[in-house]
DNA sequence: TTGTAGGCGTTATCAC
DNA sequence: GTGATAACGCCTACAA
């Protein structure tokens, strides 16, 4: 099963080494290792051995390279949502493959666990980890074990939005969620809405936390806890909300929520309720979902620069692993006005 | 940067080895590796070392495991099609979800180099093949550099559909679209239908082989080169076929096309030609894709068994990483009768 | 049952 | 500029 027979004079069946190379090229095996990470050698050697890797057809054993020390060519995209919305949602499935080709110009592979979801997290975590250095995270969620696990580990990584509670230690790319909310407000605000409600998203997540500070931050002494509620991005949690709000706050004369899912959820319950979009009832969502255009009406909602992503993600991700200290950026956003406020 | 601080007793950066765990259990580093790999050891040292792992949070080190001859804990998906139809067919997208469930069972993680799509196929043969072992093929064509290399470096591959020439060296699981060519035919035949032509798929896909040599069984001596063409399984090469065989052969009563999207092209041109289907055409698809249940009339096709593939494929993946030799499975297909047909 | 030691393929640090 | 040689972390004969 092992032997190595030859053939168009390369071996077939067990690995060529940098020994081989070296052989065929009559240099030292830290030669071939120089000339091939771009070290100095002479002209002659690195001939010899750029011939003889061709020869050999050599290939570097990447897992031995990261054994001693040196970088993996690829990196591993960690997204902490479901699969589902990895495939349904156009804006994330197209960060994907904008991410991997990206990367694919400085040489790297992204791959990524997919139908990982949440629970499978301690796979990701156990093996992951341990076959990419440099790390892309999606959607991780504060006190995530896995994002701890990874900064305790001082591997390379580069989140999409702020990585809550490793704001320092992790570098990351976000959009300012929090001044999209506040636009939303002042928007609504400057259409005459004067009881203005809030959705928002789970706490545990970036998004969450800062759409909703930054509608605390527009709304200021207006501020009213019967106003206030949470769902969980989905369509049914944006609907449950909603009822919810027109339980507490009847007078309610818009609705800022913080997923366009949620919204279409909303408007499904109030359009029931006899309330008129946008006559009665102002709905403002956010992400400019494709979900957005298809409600009726279609929904006002802040559009995320999504085409801005893969290359942050990567320039950052690169500084990292040139050692550089985490860093980050805040990206601004953009209110998109359709039919809904 | 690389201080190694204690912190809750476990170590801060900086990895823990086998051989902390070793002084910790206060047993050799050989004993640890073998409770950890199901080997023989005392109740005494088993429980000492497991304690040992925990108190310590130590993960093993799959490069040096990989490195030192054992196995990796991960798979690659390898998918030779666009990414686009990753994300947008659900048979494919579904038998992505199910494979990762499947080996999960296994303590397998999946990973898929996304958005590597045809020309990045060198990236991935430098890449991949070196970071995992064991390897799930999806779309491979015929003669693809892929494929060989693979085989060459005796890695245990699983492709899915026949591995057109290296049947022998690799692992397969596939329909029988051979058998399911013939059913259509037969069906159609039945039918009363006498001038049955075909646009058959790309002759690198094992699909496209098999599906035009089922049909050539079933037609037998009334087989006529006028009745055949070709496509790429497009909507509109489908279309452009179609108005081929309209040209070469202004007398047939049926259709036989290799891919539903296709044979939705075929539609879009049958019916504006005038001919009406199936009163004067009857078109029978393949693959039962969505679009089969939104043209009009809905598509006559042949269904692939997709949700016996995760099991398949695992199964034989499992018997490959094992040692055993490659083998391969053939699952009947089963015809859909719709409208078209 | 357990410890010891050699080796897996690279890279990096030395002398030369 | 180049060649030895020591890691890197683990597994696995082999010996005890």
């Amino acid at each position: 099963m092992s032997q190595r027979r030859e053939r168009d004079g390369r071996r077939v069946g067990g690995r060529v080494t940098i020994y081989d190379v070296a052989r065929a090229a009559g240099v030292s095996s830290g030669t071939v290792s120089r000339v091939l990470n771009g070290g100095t050698a002479s002209t002659g050697a690195r001939e010899a051995v750029e011939r003889a890797v061709t020869v050999t057809g050599y290939v570097p054993h990447q897992q031995a390279r990261r054994l001693a020390g040196a970088r993996t060519d690829a990196v591993a995209f960690l997204h902490c949502v479901s699969s589902e919305r990895l495939f349904d949602d156009p804006n994330v499935n197209g960060l994907l493959l904008a991410c991997h080709n990206a990367l694919a110009e400085h040489d790297l592979l992204m791959v990524t666990p997919i139908g990982a979801d949440g629970p499978a997290e301690i796979v990701m975590r156990r093996l992951a980890a341990q076959i990419f250095d440099p790390i892309l995270l999606f959607g991780a969620s504060a006190g995530s074990p896995l994002v701890a696990d990874l900064v305790d580990r001082q591997m390379p990584v580069v989140a999409c939005g702020v990585p809550l509670g490793h704001e320092r230690h992790v570098s990351y790319v976000a959009t300012d969620d929090r001044d999209g909310a506040r636009q939303i407000v002042a928007y609504l605000r400057s259409r005459g809405r004067r009881r203005i409600a809030t959705i928002a998203g789970p706490m545990q997540l970036p998004g969450g936390v800062q759409r909703l500070a930054g509608y605390q931050d527009a709304i200021g002494g207006d501020f009213d806890p019967a106003l206030v509620t949470h769902g969980d991005y989905t369509y049914a949690s944006g609907a449950a909300a909603t009822a919810r709000l027109l339980r507490q706050a009847p007078d309610l004369d818009a609705i800022f929520v913080a997923s366009d899912m949620m919204a279409a959820g909303a408007l499904a319950t109030l359009q029931p309720a006899g309330r008129r979009v946008p006559d009665e009832v102002a709905v403002v969502g956010y992400d400019d979902a494709p979900i957005a255009t298809s409600t009726q009406p279609q929904l006002t909602t802040v559009r995320i620069p999504w085409q801005r992503y893969p290359g942050q993600l990567t320039r950052h991700l690169w500084h990292r692993m040139d050692g550089d200290d985490p860093s980050g950026i805040i990206m601004p956003v953009e209110l998109i006005i359709r039919g809904s406020a």
